[in-house]
DNA sequence: TACATCTATTGACTAATAGAGAATAGTGTG
DNA sequence: CACACTATTCTCTATTAGTCAATAGATGTA
């Protein structure tokens, strides 16, 4: 079964279950992050929170991987969380000084983006 | 030489070169369909356009894979160049109908990625 | 207690993509 | 001819992403 990214763009409204563009993949970094800053979460929490950013096509080890690898970055810390919970123990995430710093560089980027984007939508109207 | 995505936040103000983030990569095949309908080109054109976009750190290697790649999908079609030219004949690319159709889908997902970054960055301003 | 079900997270395997550098090649200039 | 500039292609390898399966605690229920 092909996951193709270049040739996304043909069966987004075709052919069976719909996948995600690269974009998609390209935000979930800075959207962790931010949510994490925000209050810190556990994964099954952020998955959950990611669906109603319109991320929520990404396979749960996707986002569980992007987590521990942004750990290993220094830029999230974890803990086992203490209190009662409905299953195993999960891990807590939370933002590091390192992390903010990452984050800043993060927003640059998005508004950058949002820049591009927006002049690509004026080239193609005109 | 480490050629990280992830983990590019990281290096983006301050070790060596700055690289581009995983975001830029993701919008090249939209940019370069959207200028492709705007007016056919080359490769050599479109790496000097895709400059102007904020979208110059790629490698023209990437930029050319991508055209090629495209074309194989059938999204763009390409001819030589008959006129005159300073150097060796350069290909000239134009949207195939099925790239239309492509881009319109793009320009929904373009129209999403908007939207979810705008919602992200509202979020860390409170 | 055996079993299903829901919450949570991790690991392993492989396909696909990206980054870099070098190779190829035509044209014009000193 | 050597060199610089335009233009495109090729190859090698690092990195990332997608999928599936495994692990595991808690809770409910037959």
């Amino acid at each position: 079964m092909p996951r193709r990214h270049r040739g996304w763009a043909m069966g987004a409204g075709g052919g069976g279950g719909n996948r995600h563009s690269p974009l998609t993949v390209s935000i979930l970094e800075p959207a962790l992050l931010i949510m994490i800053k925000e209050r810190p979460r556990h994964g099954y929490t952020l998955l959950a929170d990611l669906e109603s950013l319109g991320l929520g096509t990404l396979h749960p080890s996707v986002v569980y991987r992007t987590l521990r690898e942004m750990e290993v970055l220094g830029w999230i810390r974890s803990d086992w969380d203490t209190g009662q919970t409905q299953g195993p123990p999960r891990r807590i995430y939370q933002l590091t000084d390192q992390g903010e710093g990452v984050l800043k560089n993060w927003q640059n980027e998005l508004d950058k983006t949002q820049d591009t984007i927006q002049q690509l939508q004026k080239r193609i109207q005109s």
